[in-house]
DNA sequence: TAGCCATATATTGTCGACATTAAATAAGCA
DNA sequence: TGCTTATTTAATGTCGACAATATATGGCTA
């Protein structure tokens, strides 16, 4: 996979993307039916181009698939997001590790200078970078961490679901400056180039982030 | 996916099985060009079939796809080699660890029992079981972290690419006895419920592992 | 001769039609 | 009436043909 929506040559690589958005967003239900006859229709495309999109919306596991009954989008569940958080915390700690050993003094720089910026906005009061600010920071590790599998599993699959979590649950979260904070600690066992540390910094930051997200699935 | 070969249902699951297991055991060698047309006449079936089958590859790790160009084999090389077991470190790691939280006393019993006679078939010189031991294990441990992603990712996923490792590099490997005890340790934490340290000796034992084919990949 | 451009060829991408399967419905029997 | 079974229906699975794209070939110009 792999593929960067920006030459997204093929016409089934767009209509991956939309159909992705549009279950990611919400604007196909969580749950409901995917009838390839109806996508094809609605996304103007035939039904083989609506398979192949499927298919690979299933290996992300937004969509589940059986054998000749058809295609759901997958369900929202608390488990749901648990074993996602708990899969996170692995990959992302041991991306924070490898990008600790592998990311160039360059890359480094680069990414204080991103949170230097992301946290002015954000003290200034600009709630709009926030997420985004989150998710910059989260793919240069990953990124950084040189590693494909785990640029794959978690960029081209994981951080979908959790977005999907993020804009149907409605959990833009505080935790904005703590979550900062954090971010800041993490680079810095990058900087100083102390794997440990940076990994177990980083799966404490998915921890909390967890932890919060379990406190208003539960009580909001 | 989480497809198990045995109820596989569609002409495309069973293509697809067959060409994992071609390219697993080197009938098809890694690096070459996978033509839809050539294979479609090889396997009996049409393209649409072919191309399914390949997609699911693709998404395996097994394949590589270039929008209208094609699929080749994977290569195989020592980088690919080496963050395949990091991956492996973090998610086998967490495996462990949630294994100890959610396996119920009657799984953890039924895999001690698995281990005693692994042991003693290794310990009168069956090495054929040795493979097919380690396998068992592992999987007990991965589907007794109760997660789905951690199931699929390895299960569906790295594994395929592990054994096409060891088949085309011919690495069933010493480490028989050594790697039985690092087993039993992990199992006893386990069965103590001791989080912490099953996921640490499982980490360990997989970076025991990397380092030891690595050493034959540089001497061998 | 070397490099570039146009053509030719072969492969992948896309489509609509047919085959097959699962579910929904209706009929038959106890 | 209630359940089982046959039929219908609507979806997915599969196929072969056509269109679009990339590579290979050959010719032209400097």
């Amino acid at each position: 996979m792999l593929v960067k929506s920006e030459h997204a040559i093929t016409n089934a690589d767009r209509t991956f993307f939309k159909l992705r958005k549009d279950i990611v967003e919400g604007v196909i239900p969580a749950g409901s039916k995917l009838s390839e006859m109806e996508l094809s229709t609605k996304y103007e495309v035939s039904r083989a181009v609506i398979r192949e999109a499927i298919n690979r919306l299933a290996t992300c596991h937004l969509v589940e698939r059986k054998a000749n009954v058809g295609a759901r989008v997958v369900a929202l569940s608390p488990e749901g997001l648990i074993q996602l958080y708990q899969v996170r915390e692995a990959l992302e700690g041991m991306a924070a590790r490898l990008a600790a050993r592998y990311m160039s003094d360059d890359e480094i720089a680069d990414m204080q200078a991103l949170l230097d910026s992301h946290f002015d906005k954000v003290k200034d009061g600009h709630s709009y970078y926030q997420e985004a600010g989150d998710v910059d920071f989260h793919y240069r590790i990953v990124t950084g961490s040189k590693n494909d599998h785990l640029i794959s599993v978690l960029i081209d699959g994981l951080y979908h679901l959790v977005r999907m979590y993020r804009v149907q649950l409605g959990m833009a979260g505080p935790r904005v400056s703590t979550a900062f904070d954090e971010h800041r600690h993490i680079v810095n066992a990058i900087a100083n180039r102390d794997e440990e540390l940076a990994e177990m910094l980083m799966r404490r930051h998915i921890l909390y982030s967890k932890n919060n997200i379990e406190k208003k699935l539960n009580h909001g």
